[in-house]
DNA sequence: TTACCTGCAAAGAGTTTGCAGGTAG
DNA sequence: CTACCTGCAAACTCTTTGCAGGTAA
C-alpha cells in the first residue's frame, strides 16, 4: 500500500537518515499523481493532519532545504511573502492566482515557444520561466 | 538643474501631498536616464547619502507602496528574501544574473510574443512575466 | 557509542501598524 | 483649521539558529 521502503531508500542514498518525520514528509510530498505546490505552512498543516501530531517547523524547514539541495524540490519566486516549493523540478511555467494564492502548472504545450532575441556574452542561460499572474474577474 | 517642480506636480495630480521626503524619493528614483532596480534598503541608503539625514523606513515603505499603486513603480518577483522594485513600469521581462545577483531589463522587442494557449474561467490575466536566469559560462 | 536529527524557544530579517507630533492647503 | 504625513517603536510574519535531549547505525 505504501511506498515507505522506496522513500527510506531514497533518503538513505542521499545521505539522509530515514527518520519518522522525513519519511512522513516524503509521503505527503511525493505519494501523489500530480505535482504539488506548497508553502512551509501548507506542509506543516498536512503533516499535522496526517500524523495527528505536530512536526517542528525547524525540522520541516531543515528537510525541505535538504530536499531542495538534493534536487527533489524546486523553489519558485512568486512574491516576497513566503517561499513556494514545487515537486516538479523540471523547468516549466506557472499561473499564480492572486485571489486564492494558488499556483497552477502550465504545461509545455499550453504556451507558445519563447524566442529570446538577446543574449549576453560569456553568460549561459540557466532557465526561462514564465509567471502568469491571474485574479478573479470581478 | 532640478525637476523638482515636475515631481511636485506629479505628486499633486496623484492626490499625494508633495512633502520634502516624497520629492526627494522622486528625485532619487526618477531623475535618471536608465531604469532603476532597487530594494527598500537600497533606496534608504541613497536617500541618507543625498540628504545627509535619514528618512524613516515607515515613510519609505509608505511612499513606495503609494507609487506602486499609482503605477509609477513595479514590483518584481526574484526571490523571497526581499522585494525588488523597478522604475520601468512597462510590460517587460528580466534577466537575473545568478553570478552577480544583478537584474537586467529585457525589452519587449527582445523576446518573441508569448502565446498563452490556456485560460481559466472567470479569471483575468494580470501580467505575464518572463524571468531568464543566467550565470557565468565557466 | 557516535554522529546525526528533532523540537523548542529565542533570535533575525523584512515589513507593517499605532500613534503622537508636524505640515500642506 | 483640518486632513494628511512623518518618525519612532512596537508588533508581526516568515525563516534561521542554538542547544539539550533523542534516535539511527
Amino acid at each position: 500500500m505504501s511506498n515507505k521502503h522506496v522513500f527510506i531508500e531514497k533518503l538513505r542514498s542521499s545521505g539522509l537518515r530515514p527518520t519518522k518525520q522525513r519519511i512522513e514528509i516524503c509521503q505527503v510530498l511525493f505519494e501523489r499523481k500530480k505535482t504539488f505546490h506548497f508553502t512551509i505552512s501548507d506542509l506543516a498543516a498536512l503533516l499535522e493532519r496526517n500524523l495527528n501530531q505536530k512536526v517542528s517547523l525547524a525540522t520541516i524547514y531543515n528537510t525541505v532545504h535538504s530536499f531542495k539541495k538534493k534536487g527533489y524540490l524546486k523553489e519558485i519566486s512568486i512574491n516576497s511573502d513566503k517561499s513556494y516549493f514545487d515537486t516538479n523540478t523540471s523547468s516549466h511555467h506557472h499561473f499564480f492566482d492572486e485571489s486564492t494564492n494558488e499556483l497552477i502548472d502550465l504545461q509545455e504545450n499550453e504556451i507558445g515557444n519563447i524566442k529570446l532575441k538577446k543574449t549576453l556574452p560569456r553568460k549561459k542561460i540557466k532557465s526561462v520561466e514564465v509567471l502568469v499572474k491571474i485574479a478573479d474577474n470581478n
